[in-house]
DNA sequence: CTGTTAGCGCTTTCAA
DNA sequence: TTGAAAGCGCTAACAG
């Protein structure tokens, strides 16, 4: 096995005759160093020859500052939107020079202070708040902080607001007549982050049509436990419901099979993200979608402009969340 | 904002009245070191009172290895199961002080090369097949090399070997009394190396009983064009189908309902990882799981051997993979 | 047992 | 327009 070394900056500049220093220039187009023509093909072919590519780790020792983002995943199962976000995220950042790397959140872990340091990513971005603390330590370290999902009120969304989520779920069953609407709140604990918000979209376009506050009830994702809930909607006179997210809908669904309701008839359902299943459901459900390649981009550009301190672009929230009729709504 | 400077381990070093060097030692234990337990304790206080973690730039620049393993994931959507299966896998890594870092892979990004260069990993580990060139070129540069799950015959399985997975729902579907087999394809060609295999499964377990070849069909993710390719089973005498996955399982089991079939009356339908909306379905479907924890814990394990030289220990892999009985199958 | 020293590969003044 | 040189923070011989 032949124990090649790295390629470095200084075999390129051997190979083309010139210092370290040129390479460095011409690989990086420094601006405000012009270097001739000759001297750039020269050093641009010596380099493509060797197949160099420039050690992540000085330039990072360098500079301070890596090219790396990194991605902070919450400790919750996550679904295909998010694998979707990613994807798009990753090569809407490709695009900037940027690399997106994701760190799987496993819950007693290795705390994500640890992380960032040992990384210097130019960017952090989380599904979880970050305290002020941790905050202003990464940013005084150099790193552009971004906090996605979850940021509430507090001026530009960096995501979709989950409110306008929920809203687009009730308007939806609202005009198609239902006046008394459910909620199905997801079992697990550890998202009520995104159920929260969603939730209070759902009863401000309620209150916003004069409708009674829906009634939430939680659902886990069995059949039988659903069809509880399902036979408490209907006492309560509940005729749609709105579900946190599409496996959540699916219970609700379950539960209304098992207990005998017709869907939509007896009882509408409304999920959101619309995961391959949502179709296949028996009857088709209704849901929810957003744009993830839209939202990838957009977070790409926050993230950019943020690095450089510009200000950060606006999300046309309202414009890619749009409800995908099908039949249970 | 206080732009406090980044700290050093010449400042723990300072704080402690050592030199650099001693702190060094005592922060990676270093071997055939024997630091006086006086100094060991003061250098660690030092340490936690300033809150140092090290510059793992730095240190993969010095060591020519970092501590981050990379896991590059295949383009085609990825699933729950990928999902866990990292989490765990971090877990384990972590745990031995290996950090995982994931990349989404996405169309038309830079090619993989020029990442693990830049990053300088410990261990790779793919979701796809390299070439021997690749290969070759990381081992070189000291990356031990792991490719993950579609590794086929080759030796020890880095992953559950998928035929056992199609093995599994077929023997369930023969111990049920059916003799004559369907396969489920998945109608995106990006997962083939996966459905390969697990097909291969179903036929081999078919063979060993002496039964005919399972009748494969590609199943669209929709409820009418799967419910031809259900007419289709029917008019070829098909009892029993084996789906590449749930999803799919998902569409035959809406493909029977349009085309008004009973599930598993008239056809029997087994799926492949145990997804959430598998119990949810009508009827609830019945699948074979792997359990992810085992496999991360596995594959952490089989990077570390690989990262000292050592060998791999062996995936009890019969163990881990067994059917979920439900009512579709 | 602890300190000195020499770089790892790169960027970036400063001179030529 | 290019080159020389000084480190970024860390580890690993080698001395003391």
């Amino acid at each position: 096995m032949p124990d090649t070394k790295r390629v470095t900056s200084a075999d390129v500049a051997r190979l083309a005759g010139v210092s370290r220093a040129t390479v460095s220039y011409v690989l990086n187009d420094t601006p405000r160093q012009t270097i001739s023509a000759g001297t750039r093909t020269r050093v641009l072919d010596a380099a493509a020859r060797l197949g160099y590519s420039p050690s992540a780790a000085a330039r990072t020792l360098r500079t301070g500052r890596s090219d790396v983002v990194l991605c902070l995943l919450p400790d919750w199962p996550i679904g295909p939107e998010v694998g979707s976000l990613l994807g798009n995220l990753s090569a809407a950042l490709t695009r900037h020079g940027l690399t997106l790397v994701v760190h799987p959140g496993s819950r007693g872990e290795r705390p994500v202070a640890e992380l960032w340091k040992a990384i210097t990513p130019a960017a952090v971005i989380s599904y979880t708040e970050f305290t002020d603390a941790e905050a202003a330590a990464m940013r005084s370290a150099g790193v552009a902080v971004v906090v996605a999902v979850p940021r509430r009120g507090r001026g530009r969304e960096l995501a979709v607001p989950q409110e306008l989520v929920g809203r687009r779920q009730a308007e939806h069953l609202v005009a198609a007549g239902h006046t008394r609407l459910g909620y199905a709140y997801p079992d697990d604990q550890r998202v009520r982050f995104f159920a929260e918000p969603r939730l209070a979209g759902v009863r401000a376009a309620c209150a916003a049509r004069r409708l009674p506050t829906p009634v939430g009830l939680t659902v886990p994702l069995d059949p039988s436990a659903a069809a509880d809930c399902v036979r408490r909607w209907q006492s309560t006179e509940v005729t749609a419901v709105c579900a946190y997210n599409d496996e959540v809908a699916l219970a609700v669904l379950a539960g209304a099979r098992t207990a005998g309701l017709s869907v939509p008839g007896d009882l509408a359902v409304i999920g959101v993200d619309d995961i391959p299943p949502a179709r296949l459901a028996a009857p088709p459900l209704t849901t929810v979608t957003t744009d993830q390649a839209v939202v990838g981009a957009h977070l790409a550009a926050t993230v950019v402009a943020a690095m450089s301190g510009r200000s950060a672009p606006e999300l046309p929230a309202a414009d890619i969340v749009r409800v995908v009729p099908r039949d249970s709504a």
